[in-house]
DNA sequence: ACGGATCCATCATTGGATCCAG
DNA sequence: CTGGATCCAATGATGGATCCGT
């Protein structure tokens, strides 16, 4: 699948899945479903990026590099948004000179297709639209960010959990609880902290979904 | 195999590898043979490192830490050295502003056990000895490594071919040529720059071969 | 419900070096 | 001979997220 030539492309593609399965989908691109769904916890996201012509190659970029979109899938069941949304690493070792504008955090969340899938078998991809953060969400997300980059710029990084934050929250990331990356504390002395990752709260994503609906 | 107690342990494991033949070594540890020796150039290293009881994760550290001893075969024909010796990557990132003091070339080379193994088939262990810089040594060793850095830390670094520097030298490291590293210009620029290793030329490792025959 | 823990894939980097064309 | 190119393995970081115990 070659990259969608503009948005209205990438939007029209993601809402032909609507109604279609996932077997259906996978079988269609000659992709073949993981033995232990419960083990393959990326493979919902990896299968949509192909679906619509991804980046296979994104690294630190946007999925659709051309178009400035990044693409999240959204967990349903029963009409509910079921899981937080990871956004990505945190940037621990910058924590203390590092600014919202320049963050990973605002980069991801520029502009996102957001794809729900129904978690009732057989999986089912459901509605699909872009969002950009309104000045409002835009404002109380920094804030939540300023606020939880600033406790690890302060040194507090072991101290931080994932209550904090009103839609933004940190919380571990990686393949154990020790996994661990290199940060500074409040004196600038180099210490091993903690793998963090950003979430959007399931709270957050359901406005945006019960948004939509209204639409 | 666990680590060596201390240098002379270490030491004389492995000159009593002296003699043997690397299909024999490699049998005796349960190590298969590379189907195709040609494409597998790090075999010899990776096989002494298990056959001396090297630290299997070293990492950017020593291959013994405790002793603080780095491990280098010497590929030997005809009774020379056939081969410059890779020593590490070089910081070109780094380059600008990083000290010989604290340089991955120094902690690399402040002592070294060579092994050398001789390419007529079939391959055998020969001689073994420690080697730490003389004054001297290292002197050459840091005018060579701050010529070469510096002319990296002044932008040259597209332009640094394998022929600058008496004993050490800066040759393409990676998969391709095509590999690249984030890098700096002279004017603090950031550019993509290609991937650089330092390596001991093999006229130097044949006068430290040479030295160690006489005692 | 949700905070903490975990799981897989892929790419980049580093370490181990030797290959090979001119 | 030797400067430039390449090859394999292991590790770590990041991106994709969901699992699960309380």
């Amino acid at each position: 699948m070659e990259a969608p030539a503009d948005v209205d492309e990438l939007l029209a593609r993601a809402k032909a899945l609507g109604g279609r399965t996932v077997p259906e989908v996978a079988g269609a691109l000659g992709v073949e479903l993981p033995p232990d769904p419960k083990r393959a916890k990326g493979f919902m996201g990896q299968l949509v990026e192909r679906a619509l012509g991804a980046c296979p190659r994104a690294g630190d970029g946007p999925d659709f590099p051309e178009l400035g979109v990044e693409l999240k899938t959204l967990p349903i069941a029963g009409g509910r948004v079921r899981e937080s949304t990871f956004v990505c690493t945190a940037e621990v070792a910058e924590a203390a000179t590092l600014s919202w504008e320049r963050s990973r955090v605002r980069r991801k969340l520029r502009r996102v297709l957001f794809v729900a899938v129904e978690r009732q078998r057989p999986w089912r991809y459901g509605a699909a639209w872009l969002w950009t953060p309104s000045p409002e969400e835009e404002a109380a997300l920094r804030a939540d960010w300023e606020e939880l980059m600033g406790a690890i710029g302060a040194g507090e990084v072991e101290a931080i959990d994932a209550s904090r934050g009103r839609w933004l929250q940190l919380r571990p990331k990686g393949a154990t609880a020790a996994c661990r990356v290199k940060a500074y504390d409040a004196d600038g002395a180099p210490i091993w902290a903690p793998t963090k990752g950003f979430y959007l709260r399931a709270s957050f994503t359901r406005g945006l979904l019960h948004a939509q609906r209204l639409r």
